[in-house]
DNA sequence: TTAGATATGATAACAATTATCAATTTCAAT
DNA sequence: ATTGAAATTGATAATTGTTATCATATCTAA
């Protein structure tokens, strides 16, 4: 009979162990590559991108395509009520920072959204772009 | 003394003909480049993708990153006004369908976070994802 | 322990885009 | 109209991020 769960490897859980000691960050698979062979840690790129694509089914990880051209990132959610599921991003088109959104304000859009407009969005994979107010200062010199 | 103006070019100028043409059309350079030799214009990707770059600092295109991977998408926009200058898109992740979104309870929100966020936020760039209604539907049955 | 499913990793394949560069085209000044 | 410098073109190579391939290694239930 086929398995339900996939298998306990080595990369896998050194991968979720690297997330877990750094919830709030937001990684590319490249450089997610680097951090860990940097601890020593014996990966393959192909490894890191199947085991993301994995984690994101079961809903541990979450990608954000944050840039027009580049690379994914991907961040920790630890499961259906991960950090980043129900708001916002900002992402800075100048500096490219990218700024998490918490604001009560703003998640109401998402019922105005489905309630006039029959459209449901996810919060967590939408990024707003803009100019953030320190590239806008600078800019103004 | 150097030029300020580029050269009129018959493949620049054939472009722009095209995106006269269809001003609400959201396309990609592949998708350009096919329809400009179905009319028997001669031309080839990387002029595409140099003019495309071009009369986007011009302003009179804009590009959208719309998938996760993939492509980009473009869109005429015909100058500092352009159709898509003032409102929101929404794409759905199920069936890749780009919706136009122009509410006025929506337009606000980029005031709100300008003031309340320190953030300028550019909403012809952003786009939203989820799941649009015939897709839910769907879904159900 | 062992068998069979699953995961790994080196590498090839891929797709979108950008760089290279010789040949061509544009256009302002003659 | 001719000229010549600057800009553009297009075929192709290079790049980048990601996915597919496949032989080998690993896992785990029995």
């Amino acid at each position: 009979m086929p398995r339900k769960t996939g298998y306990q490897t080595k990369q896998k859980m050194q991968l979720l162990a690297f997330f877990e000691a750094h919830p709030d960050r937001h990684i590319t698979a490249a450089a997610l590559l680097l951090e860990l062979k940097r601890q020593g840690i014996s990966i393959g790129a192909a490894t890191i991108y199947r085991q993301l694509e994995k984690l994101e089914a079961e809903g541990l990880v979450r990608r954000y395509a944050l840039d027009d051209r580049g690379s994914a990132c991907w961040q920790y959610t630890g499961g259906q009520d991960g950090v980043c599921r129900h708001h916002f991003h900002l992402k800075c088109t100048e500096c490219g920072t990218l700024f998490h959104l918490d604001c009560g304000h703003l998640n109401e859009i998402a019922g105005h959204v489905a309630a006039e407009h029959g459209f449901r969005i996810d919060p967590a994979r939408t990024v707003f772009y803009g100019i953030c107010e320190q590239c806008r200062s600078k800019s103004k010199e």
